[in-house]
DNA sequence: CGGACTTTTGAAGTAATTCAAGGGGAGTGG
DNA sequence: CCACTCCCCTTGAATTACTTCAAAAGTCCG
């Protein structure tokens, strides 16, 4: 099995999950590791397609911007997960721009290898699909959340999302495991930095949570949890 | 070409593109046809992934329900689509209801039979992972008007991306060919349906719109799209 | 022509934005 | 090591876009 730190990263991988080891020794010829430091662009976006990317460290933001420069964050990436989700589907550029928010490792191959292998492989295209779906799916909640939700609910849904992805268990509490500003915050749930900075302010009067720059510590997830559903 | 009509209707679809005929026959072999009266539930929420449909006419509507009863709307579906992505994904359960809101013509079959010809038919796959791309762009859209645009904007883009879908082209301007309420354009922007009669009221004043009940025509595209994007 | 559903419009209320100003921490450079 | 600077965060006050509440008027169908 441990004939590569690679190989096993891919198989583990929810897009390379249950592939023979032979077309994994495939891709891993044609692969390459990255480094991005910090605040680093992958690509941006309206970026033709070329590369192909699988998270092995760090964490990453994807997000959108308007023609007048608004901007919305789409959602995180960490390890295993797929960067550039266009290398799938064949799209000719990329909907969304990718930066990274820690100092990540990224494993890279060439776009149209991985549509070749995918289309003389039904596991992974299989594999795919059921990605494609399941972020879809996470859209679709966040959509009903932004059309039906106050803003304190959002946002109180957002951090307990973001505490399953990446929460680390502390003495505190559970706290997000990347930089997180009031402004990224804001840029998840559809407000404004001084809403999501006088929401977090009322909860730390509370005791629920515990935050400062670009920090955020849940101190009482049960109690952020009724915040979240209560109507 | 013609052996079947519905064999023709298979292979326009984007499901099905450019995959081998003989395919296609044993597809059609194991499918129905199955008529919906305007009204009448395809399937609900939650519901287990049974079936799978392809559109042959009608309009039908994708909604989520959440738990205290308010609903959005995530898309209309019409000729061609495919009914119920979850059959695609694998998903055990159906993310959403589907409803008829004219009458439907639907070619119906069994889910695993569906997974079972696209896990030996890479073409299939890669059309799926293709269209279920196309769908997270949508959503990816309209998540990002939701969090940026005022309630008038969206409305406006909303009616403008309905015309696209399922406009027709009349003497007043371009008729969305559907029954569609005050209460459906509000659930599918995320306000209600005052502030959408107001808005569309405005507009109809200013000659832009020419509304009903349950029914919008775009008197005036050019000008509407100029509300829709002005800053 | 009755009754259900859809739409309209006014008035009051409010959640959240916008505008504005100041404070604090972390890192940098002298 | 201290001061400077750049971010990021906080908080008040004013404004506003939208919702909520309420009532009435159309419109379609049987």
């Amino acid at each position: 099995m441990a004939e590569s730190p690679d190989i096993d990263i891919l198989a583990r991988g929810e897009l390379f999950r249950g592939v023979p080891v032979e077309v994994l020794r495939e891709l891993h010829a044609a692969s390459f590791r990255r480094k991005f430091p910090a605040g680093e662009t992958v690509f941006q976006q309206e970026d033709a397609v070329t590369t192909f990317y699988i998270v092995v460290v760090g964490r990453l933001r994807v997000t959108q911007t308007t023609l007048d420069g608004q901007q919305i964050i789409i959602r995180y990436l960490g390890p295993g997960d797929v960067v550039g989700y266009a290398a799938l589907t064949g799209a000719p550029a990329h909907p969304g721009a990718v930066t990274a928010v820690d100092d990540c490792h990224l494993i890279g191959m060439p776009a149209p290898m991985l549509r070749d292998i995918m289309s003389r492989n039904s596991r992974i295209a299989m594999n795919a699909v059921a990605l494609m779906g399941e972020r879809y799916q996470d859209l679709q909640l966040r959509l009903r959340e932004l059309a039906t939700e106050k803003v304190e609910r959002r946002i109180a849904h957002t951090l307990l999302r973001l505490s399953q992805q990446a929460g680390r268990r502390t003495a505190r509490g559970i706290e997000i495991a990347f930089p997180l500003s009031r402004q990224d915050l804001a840029e998840m749930t559809g407000t404004t930095l001084h809403t999501v900075s006088r929401t977090l302010s009322g909860w730390e009067a509370r005791g629920l949570v515990d935050s400062g720059r670009r920090r955020v510590i849940i101190a009482k997830p049960e109690a952020l949890a009724e915040v979240a559903e209560e109507v």
